[in-house]
Formats: structure tokens, sequence, C-alpha cells
DNA sequence: CCAAGGCCTGAATG
DNA sequence: ACATTCAGGCCTT
């Protein structure tokens, strides 16, 4: 059973709103709408697997259920589920998320869907959808500063110029392995080894990606001290090691435990998804 | 290769 | 009230 509610305020996704029982998103030049099974009805007709329901969860589960601390957050969280999401609006987000929080993020991804994304109807509700590449290329770093992007504002314009231009190459990515999607996905402005991971999670079908941050660095402590040694500042370089442990101990469904122990971790610390 | 500092901004804390 | 701190990092010295 898919936790629609939970995985969609997980900290993937900032666009979702919930009106009487179901949930609607902006999920790049569409409007998806889900009930509470995790079925996903589509504005533009397409049929979208939004929850990865092609994952085998059993086995997923099974994979990764290498540590008490995952066993123990799989048997809090049995719904949560990683998202397959549009990659360009992911990689928009994840930009806009650093060093900044979930409310912020919020706020500034509604005001660049609302200035610069068409408009957008389902079920009688009106929508922005999130704009694409070129049309975000065009803006300018002041507006789109204006929406609260502050100094990632000169990123985003960027990232969306290269896109534009096709020097990434963001659906193609998702045929590729791990290792030549992060070196791609890492070249463009304001995308480092953590966002980077988080877009090619949530977006670009890598669940061997594993973003770190301080949540998950924290309850990689907990595991048995297996990895607790390393915790500590996370240069590059470290950050690396500690990745590549995690996907040799988590398995190539890694991401899904980094899920887990992050879902975890924050809702123990008492925050907030708003 | 690593450490330190700066960076928009608004909500939370003192 | 007003000043600092902090928030799901990244980039440049």
């Amino acid at each position: 059973m898919i936790d629609v509610a939970g995985t969609l305020n997980s900290g993937q996704a900032f666009l979702w709103e919930e009106h009487e029982g179901t949930w609607y998103g902006v999920d790049g030049q569409d409007v998806l709408a889900v009930d509470g099974s995790g079925r996903a009805r589509a504005l533009s007709g397409r049929g979208r697997d939004l929850f990865r329901r092609r994952d085998d969860m059993g086995r997923v589960l099974g994979s990764i259920s290498r540590d008490a601390a995952v066993r123990r957050a799989v048997r809090r969280y049995p719904g949560l589920r990683i998202l397959d999401q549009d990659p360009f609006q992911c990689l928009v987000s994840f930009i806009v998320s650093s060093n900044s929080s979930i409310q912020k993020i919020r706020s500034c991804l509604r005001r660049i869907a609302g200035r610069f994304g068409e408009e957008a109807e389902l079920d009688g509700r009106a929508f922005r959808l999130f704009p694409d590449a070129g049309r975000l290329a065009g803006a300018t770093a002041a507006q789109i500063r204006g929406c609260g992007a502050g100094y990632r504002a000169r990123y985003v314009r960027d990232a969306a110029r290269m896109v534009r231009d096709g020097r990434v190459d963001l659906p193609g990515l998702r045929g590729a392995g791990y290792a030549e999607a992060r070196e791609a996905v890492m070249s463009v402005p304001g995308v480092g080894a953590k966002v980077a991971d988080c877009v090619m999670l949530f977006s670009l079908d890598k669940l061997d990606a594993f973003p770190l941050d301080r949540w998950v660095l924290r309850a990689l402590g907990r595991c048995r001290g297996r990895f607790a040694a390393r915790a500590g500042a996370l240069t590059p370089r470290r950050y690396e090691e500690l990745h590549d442990e995690a996907v040799g101990y988590f398995g190539p469904y890694a991401g899904y435990a980094q899920q887990f122990l992050f879902k975890a971790e924050r809702d123990g610390a008492g925050r907030g998804w708003a």
C-alpha cells in the first residue's frame, strides 16, 4: 500500500497540495491528480508511474534491510516510495534547495511556476505548469531572484540554458549508468554531489543514487557504528567515499534506504514537511 | 586535497 | 523590538 501523503511530503517534491482527498501536483508541463491508491491521472493523458509501481517492493525492501535502523524506518513508513518526477523541474527544485528550507523551496518554486509557467486546469482547478528550459532560460537572473531564489537565481538560469542548448540531455541520462549521469548532472552550475544525487534518484531512474545531507549522515551514524567513524564534515572526497560505502552496504536499491532513513530522521527530530 | 568564508532570505530563536 | 542563527550546499580562495 502506497502512502501517498507521506511520500509527497518527504522532501522529494514541492508543488503538491491536497483537495478533497485527491493530491494535485505540477510535474513539468503536466498536472497530475493522485488518488488514495497512488494512481496518477495526468492532464496530458500520458501514462505516468509517479510512484514507481514498477519496482518490486518486496525485493527492494529485502535488499536494503541489512541494518536495524533501516528495518525500523521501513516498519514505521511501510508505504514510503521514491517518486519518478519530471527531470528539469527536479533539477531546478534541488538547485533551489541548497542551503534553504522546505518551506522556502516550496514558495520559490510556486512563484517560478506562477510567473513563467503556462496556465492549466484540471478538475476545475487552476494550476501553473512548471516552465520548460527554453522558457526559463529566457528569464533574467533578477526575475528569478524575485521569486525568492536568492544567489541561486544565476544557477537556475544557467542550468536552464544548458538544458535548452542540449549541453545536458536529462531524459537521455535515464538510460545512462550512474557514473556517466553523475558527471553530466554535476556539470550544471549550482549542482554538487548532493543535489546531483537527488536529481538522479528522484527523476533519472538511478536507484543507486544516495543523497547525503546532515539528516542522512546522522542516520548513518545509528547503523551500529558501520559508518560512524566517518561522520563529520562532508568534503567532496568524503562524500564520495561515504556514498560508495553506503551503496556497497545497502546494495543497488540504496536510494530507497536513504529515503527511509531521511524520513525517519527528520520526523524523529520533529521537523515539519510544509 | 582540504579548510574557511561568503552567499539570498525569511522563519525561528535569543 | 532587534540581532543572530539556521536552513536538506555550492563555489571560490
